[in-house]
Parts: C-alpha cells; structure tokens; sequence
DNA sequence: TTGCATGCAAAGCATTTGCACACAT
DNA sequence: ATGTGTGCAAATGCTTTGCATGCAA
C-alpha cells in the first residue's frame, strides 16, 4: 500500500504508516475509533483527524474500502487489488461483523449488471441476522 | 399504515398523519431533510425531532425500511407487507437513487443463507455505478 | 529549502434527547 | 381527564476543517 502512494507522488508521515500498517494486518473492517483505540494502546496514536484523512486517502486510491452497517460510523477495509472481496454479515444482537463471500451472489450480481445496461462499478451487500453467539 | 399503528394502540398525531401519507405515496427513498422540505412546501412540516420520530416508529413496525446510500444521511422508504421490495444503485456521478429488483439476485441470497446456516433475518444491496444520464 | 503531513481545537451535520405544552382517545 | 404526541432548543457523536508547526524529500 505504502508503494502505490509513493508512485502517486505522496509523502511518508507517521499517520500513514501507523494506519497503513494497521489496517493491512486485519482481517475485518475498523471504525475510525477502533483504529485510534488500536494505535493509542501501542503508545502512538495519530491524532484522530489524521486517522480519517489517511481513511480518506486510502478509499480514494482504492486500497481501502469503506464498509457502512448503519450504526452511525463508518469502517473501512483493506481492499486486494486482485479485486477479491467478501461482504458482511451484521448480528443483530452483538452487533459482530461476520464477513462472508459467495461466488453465487457475485455471478448474480454479473447477470444483473448485463440486465440493466449500465456500467456497475461496485455493489455492497449486508445481510443481517443471529450470529451463532446470539442465535 | 395507520392502521398498524392504530392497531399497536398508537394515537394519530399531526406529525404522523403528515409523514406516512407522505411516505406512502412516494416510489423511492427519501431522506429526512427531503420529507421536511416536501412537507414545508406543503406548509405544515412537523418539527424534525417528530419526523424522526415517526421515522423510527415505522421502521420498528417494518412499515418503512432504512436505506444507507454511504452520504452521511439515511433515507426511508415504504415497506411492503407483501414482502415484495427492491434494492438501489446510485449514481456516482449525480448521486441519483434508481430502483431495481432481480429475482436471480434473491434466489442467490436464499442460497447463501442456506449455506451458511444462520438464521438471516434481511439483506441491503447496493450497487454503484453510472446512471444514463451521467453515463 | 519547500511544501506536504500532522495535531489540536473549533466547526459542521445528521440525529437524539429533555422538557413543557397540546391534543387524541 | 390522562397519558401520548409534538415542537423547540440543547445536547450528542461522528466527521471535517482551519491553521500553525513539523518533517519528508
């Protein structure tokens, strides 16, 4: 990730790099809090409008994916540039995110995307249930 | 819908009158700033607090269903009892809600959660693209 | 050296809440 | 008559912005 904003011609300040390297080790979206919490508990956390314009910066070159389950904050995600991806699955009891993929729902999604003759360029899918916690 | 509210034991205020038959007669999603001002043109908008209040009691009721679009503001839309519903793409270029549905889309979703093997109590999609207009 | 990156504090928005009054039942 | 519904204004919580300083190239 580091590489792509070096080519765009972007510097290297402690924010990226402690974000950067935090949200390339997870498997699972962060809320912009979760991140700051994560960082402040090694001892450096970048202050929080930092956090969210590296967040920014990141979407915008398409490493990191925002994810939004409706509970007021946003997530965000490490994005593959092999364009592999999963989606998620919100418990409606804890809250927990699950993430998921389905090669079904994709391919339904390719038909759908010829159906409507339009240029789709993306699609988010949540579901919601019980996780096996709660259910 | 008022009936359902009605049958809750849920008095008939000015507010809700004014919401739901809004609502009711709207094809597409609309956010609470949109219903305000529609309901301001007309000239008795409830303050916001009541439209999102009633806002909250339909949804609570599955007479309306949130939808996110990712810009910071929920948006409501009329549920049908039926169950029949559809999804949205937005326009990345002009922010433009459109409407869709696709069966093939729903049998893959009733696929996964049988794969999965949880109990899933609704989904969200979203697709993202360009509408005709900006395309 | 020269901007771009960062931090802090203040500002912005959408949404929620507290409280007193109005009104449906 | 009574308790629910409503409106207003203040409070909240996430996110963004302004501005001065620090640091990467």
């Amino acid at each position: 990730m580091h590489e792509v904003l070096a080519g765009a011609g972007l510097k290297r300040g402690g924010a990226r790099e402690r974000v950067i390297d935090l949200l390339a080790a997870q498997p699972c979206a962060l809320s912009a809090t979760e991140i700051e919490d994560a960082l402040r508990a090694t001892g450096r956390s970048p202050g929080r409008a930092s956090i969210y314009r590296v967040l920014d910066l990141l979407v915008e070159h398409d490493l990191a994916e925002r994810v939004e389950v409706g509970d007021g904050q946003a997530r965000f995600e490490r994005q593959h540039p092999s364009g592999e991806h999963h989606h998620h699955l919100v418990c409606e009891g804890c809250g927990r995110l699950i993430a998921f993929d389905d090669p079904g729902l994709e391919r339904a999604i390719g038909k759908l995307s010829d159906r409507l003759g339009m240029r789709i360029s993306g699609h988010d899918i949540l579901l919601r249930g019980a996780c096996e916690r709660c259910a």
